[in-house]
DNA sequence: TCGATCATTGAGACGAGATATCAAAATGAT
DNA sequence: ATCATTTTGATATCTCGTCTCAATGATCGA
């Protein structure tokens, strides 16, 4: 079996989105594949000078559609990018180094769950984010 | 027993503080007692012609410290404040009308505590907040 | 392969939300 | 009343985006 190459899997992606393969989205998903951690999109802008910062901020959006990428709110309230490695999940963020980890909590999915029928209304959906010093920053 | 008014209460949360007690700060908290449900900076600065706008973020963030306000994220990331009625809790969120409400429940608190202590790194809090279609918009 | 068609790009304007600067004004301890 | 210290607010600046619109480029049918 051949290691799929980042172009192929952005390729195949875009065109089960029915978007068009290009140049531009292809840097950005390159940049991004190399990418590990949170960051920022004017971050990610600076370090692709030759793609458009609107280019850039459309890409986030439509691979942040498409769920491959993870936009999650900082404590001071900065907005961050992550890959998002698995469907439904919640973060772990680092105030200190602004790492954003994914975790999954079974028991916590079932007692949200179980809570949307105690609430009155519609629940839509949750979010849940616990703010940490992580290992690393200890 | 007296009903103290909103600007006893402002002038002694102020100097429990060590802030001085000013005409725009008192103009920001009276207004901010008005009010009910979840507000936007910018509205409330519109509402305060004679306050500065940075007097008004100002006050804002020195509330929201002091644990007068609270500050909330909309799904679609523009932030709100809203009336800090109790302590620890979180909040229920209209995506149709963009009301924010207070909730408590402690088995979620319990449950969170205790995966605090599965958790690689320290603790330092958390955020959970459900989104909902309130009664009112259903 | 060639156009025609339609999506995409990017420069730049625009907007919300918020903070930085700094001289002038207000506060409050004495 | 004095005066050190805080606070204010006009304005500039910043981040994070979105919008516009002319130019460019991808895709597909012929
Ligand atoms: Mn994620
Ligand atoms: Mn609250
Ligand atoms: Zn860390
Ligand atoms: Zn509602």
């Amino acid at each position: 079996m051949m290691t799929t190459s980042v172009d192929d899997r952005v390729d195949s992606l875009l065109s089960k989105l029915g978007s068009r393969i290009t140049g531009p989205r292809r840097r950005v998903a390159r940049l991004l594949a190399s990418k590990q951690g949170s960051f920022s999109a004017e971050a990610l802008n600076e370090e692709l000078p030759d793609v458009g910062r609107a280019t850039v901020y459309r890409t986030l959006k439509l691979l942040s559609d498409a769920g491959v990428l993870c936009k999650t709110t900082l404590p001071d309230g900065s907005p961050r990018y992550s890959i998002d490695h698995s469907w439904h999940h919640h973060h772990l963020i680092c105030s200190s180094c602004r790492t954003v980890e994914e975790f999954r909590h079974s028991a916590l999915e079932r007692l949200l769950c179980e809570m949307s029928a105690e609430i009155p209304g519609q629940v839509l959906g949750h979010r849940v984010e616990l703010y940490v010093t992580c290992m690393h920053c200890l």
